[in-house]
DNA sequence: TCAATATATGAACATTGTTCACTAAATTTG
DNA sequence: CAAATTTAGTGAACAATGTTCATATATTGA
């Protein structure tokens, strides 16, 4: 019984990994159940003893992409100040990580919501993205006093359209039309959206 | 020599009304070459001879999809005196179009930059959109000398981007989950973006 | 070892966009 | 007006998509 388990976890592991692999290399247009399953090493019908469908295997990366996105943000600030300036770059490394990851950022934010059955917790993670990629920056700012939970959460929820656009805007019809003039683009807008020393 | 540009023209011109019903109707995902076709009265193959392809087809629609987004929101704003509170309701209604019509945000922003031959007006448009539905205000709003042109371009950029994501959040997944707290929410991350009294 | 169960798979189907050869209609030409 | 030519509309066909299902193979249990 648990070997079962065990067996069918790892199966379903090796999809998810070429998935991932897929998503991360090729973007979510080269994602099919017949090029995942060739990566994976098994037939395109093997795939539907696993999964329910293509989406089902599709969201289930949502959860490793998540952590690697919490990562790529914490590696990248960790060595400035607690604080505004901290939080404000966090937001900005957020929105650089589904730069260097297209394919993530189609999976996370293109999908209608069709395409999800049961699968509400990923939704959940995918609508708290930002706030768990920066939870510990909004956290200290809470602490010190600098501002409210409600305004943090208000702020949040704002920032995270506003990356969602952003990204949008960029990845899909390249507008900005240069890298430099989008970093600043997204500078700036941080700093409007989060002005420095005054919450 | 004419009559035959009238007549491509009134070809053209029932695959694009029924393209556009479809959108409005049924939403990006019932477009499809035969789909559109059938509802214009024609094979799916004498599209082919009209336009390049299906996505050429689409995005002629966006011109009158703009033209008609640009009267909603003057339909809805125009017995309000100028100024700051008619700005932030231009930027409100504008969200809202989208929301009465989904298949038209979806032909606008979901669309990849692959999707796109030479079409780079469309582009333009939609980049614009915002700006273009609300250039009343803006320039009313610089005239008073309230805001820079500067200034009003920085803040039209955050906010195409965030209404952009605010859709994405709503249509796609339902977050909020009911419309009267997507209402709310929006209402207030415009006065976040766009304070009162202030500029 | 042999029966029972579990698993991996290719054939098949529907639906997509697209191409192309062909037919019928319209237009030009003699 | 008749014949030739150009134009316009169309279905057959193809590749790629997701999905289902019967079946062959492999594993397990007695």
């Amino acid at each position: 019984m648990k070997n079962k388990e065990i067996q069918e976890q790892r199966m379903r592991d090796y999809f998810i990994q070429a998935c991932k692999d897929l998503l991360k290399g090729e973007g979510l247009r080269s994602v099919s159940v017949r090029s995942v399953a060739d990566r994976a090493g098994y037939s395109f019908a093997t795939m539907y003893n696993y999964f329910r469908d293509i989406n089902d295997l599709l969201f289930l990366c949502v959860n490793d992409f998540q952590n690697e996105c919490n990562e790529f943000v914490a590696e990248r600030i960790h060595k400035l100040p607690m604080g505004e300036a901290r939080f404000r770059k966090a937001v900005q490394v957020y929105v650089e990580f589904f730069v260097e990851y297209p394919g993530v950022f189609e999976l996370f934010f293109m999908a209608r919501k069709g395409d999800f059955g049961n699968r509400e917790n990923i939704l959940e993670i995918i609508n708290n993205s930002l706030k768990t990629a920066t939870i510990d920056e909004w956290n200290y700012l809470i602490k010190q006093g600098d501002m409210s939970r409600s305004e943090v959460n208000n702020k949040l929820s704002l920032l995270q359209s506003w990356a969602t656009g952003v990204l949008i805007h960029y990845l899909n019809r390249l507008q900005p039309e240069s890298y430099e003039e989008f970093l600043k683009t997204i500078k700036r807008e941080i700093r409007l959206i989060l002005p420095p020393g005054q919450d």
